[in-house]
Parts: structure tokens; C-alpha cells; sequence
DNA sequence: ATAATATTTCTATATTTATCGAAATGAAAA
DNA sequence: TTTTCATTTCGATAAATATAGAAATATTAT
């Protein structure tokens, strides 16, 4: 039971059910991320850790970013089973829709550096 | 989305887990649940009332006790989408076991008053 | 090697949450 | 109608959580 509630209190905030969607989309790396939440970084940071700890999300380095990814062929039957579900409930949502539009157009090149 | 978060927020407890698993198998009154749980009156109380707001149960006067019922017929698309499922992956929980072998013994009659 | 920088960790703070016991409420029983 | 009692609300407290900024880490670019 301790590891579905992990899940559920990791999937309970509004922030972090953006950052999943976000991730459903494509894999992003935390400043971009961070560009669309539009909390401190370290904040965003933390959330990740919070859903890669419940297994929704990993991380992989990319050079000096860390891309973050939904971890969509998981074996975890919870995940498995809340992920397409959530997913498809947030679909009509207005922030999320808004999100959706603004990672089309964030870049980590002319975000984070250059 | 707020919707969906407080639902996720409500199921995200260990404790209200095992209440839900309790109603799923009959109405029950406070003090049966509170017999089960083992926490103060009050605690449960306020469980109960986090679980109602998310629309997940209701509650109906019978005398001087309220009964506490799953909302099974909602139509609240989260719930009736999350319910099944969490409730099917609790079914080998040990802690979930060991409460549904309890509620066949607990008595309000003989628990609270009389 | 050194400087720049993306990310994480640490420190601090404000808010929320879980919990309990006591007081309040409301309905049933005497 | 007075007492009993199941439940809720209130007040207090401790723990968890969300957040931000600063320091630390690690890697790329110069």
C-alpha cells in the first residue's frame, strides 16, 4: 500500500500533474521545464525528484542538461494503470493546454545558455 | 484539474485507503470504522469528511449513528475511473486483509452504545 | 586549467496536514 | 424534558510539504 500512496501524494499537485503532461509530449530538460512552470528552479527540481521517486518519470544525462521522460513502458502496475487515465483526463484542461503550447516553442539552447 | 488533484490528495492517505476499502464492502457508522483504524474519533472524523468533499463517499443519518457509504453510482468521471482500480490493487494488501476480516465483527450496537 | 553554467543539495520559511482531546451539536432514550 | 451518547467542530501541536535563494556539484566551453 505505502507504494501506491507514494504514487497518489506524487500525482496530488497541480504542478506536478503539468510536469507529467508536459513529459507525455517529449523528453525536456529542467530549465525548460522551468520556463513553463514558472516556479524556482530549485522548486521545479524538487518535484522531479518527488515523481522520479515514485517511478512516473527518470532522468538521463544529455551533455550539461538532465533530461527528464515519462516512464511510459514501466513495469509498475500503478503506473501503468493512473498514467493513461490522468493523462487523458487533463487533456481538456486549460493550464495544461496552455503548457502544451509553450514546450513546442522552449529551447534549452537559447534558454539555459549559449 | 483542481478537481482531479483533490481526489488524488484525498486517495493519497493511508488511512483513507483503508476507510474506502472498508465502505467498499458495506455501509458503516463512525464508530465501526474508528474501532478498525484506530485513531481518536476525531481523526476519522475529519478523514471522513476529506473523503466526502472528493466526492468519493456519503453519508446518511440511521438514528444516532451516520453511516458512511462508497459512492459507487457517482458520476464523477475520476472516481468512477480510480476507484476499481485502486480498490482491485489493495485486495493483497496484508493491512487491507487484516481491516476487512475486522468490519465482519465489529458491532455499533455493541461498539458504541447499549 | 579556468570560467561558465545546468542541476542538485542545503537552509530557511510559510503553509498545509494529521493528529488528539475537549467542547459543541443534535438526535434518541429514559 | 432531561439525560445519554454518536458525531462534528474547535483549539492546539507536531510533522510534512511547497517554495525560494544560496551554496555545492559536475560538466561543457574557452
Amino acid at each position: 500500500m505505502d507504494k501506491l500512496v507514494q504514487i497518489l501524494k506524487a500525482l496530488g499537485d497541480k504542478n506536478r500533474l503539468r510536469i507529467v503532461k508536459m513529459l507525455q509530449q517529449k523528453k525536456m530538460c529542467v530549465c525548460e521545464i522551468t520556463a513553463v512552470i514558472g516556479l524556482a528552479v530549485s522548486t521545479v527540481s524538487n518535484h522531479l525528484s518527488i515523481l522520479k521517486g515514485a517511478e512516473i518519470i527518470g532522468d538521463m544525462k544529455d551533455g550539461k542538461w538532465v533530461e527528464y521522460y515519462l516512464k511510459t513502458k514501466t513495469k509498475n502496475i500503478f503506473v501503468v494503470g493512473l498514467l493513461p487515465l490522468i493523462s487523458f483526463w487533463l487533456n481538456d484542461d486549460e493550464q495544461i493546454k496552455s503548457d502544451l503550447k509553450k514546450i513546442k516553442i522552449v529551447n534549452r539552447e537559447k534558454l539555459c545558455g549559449r
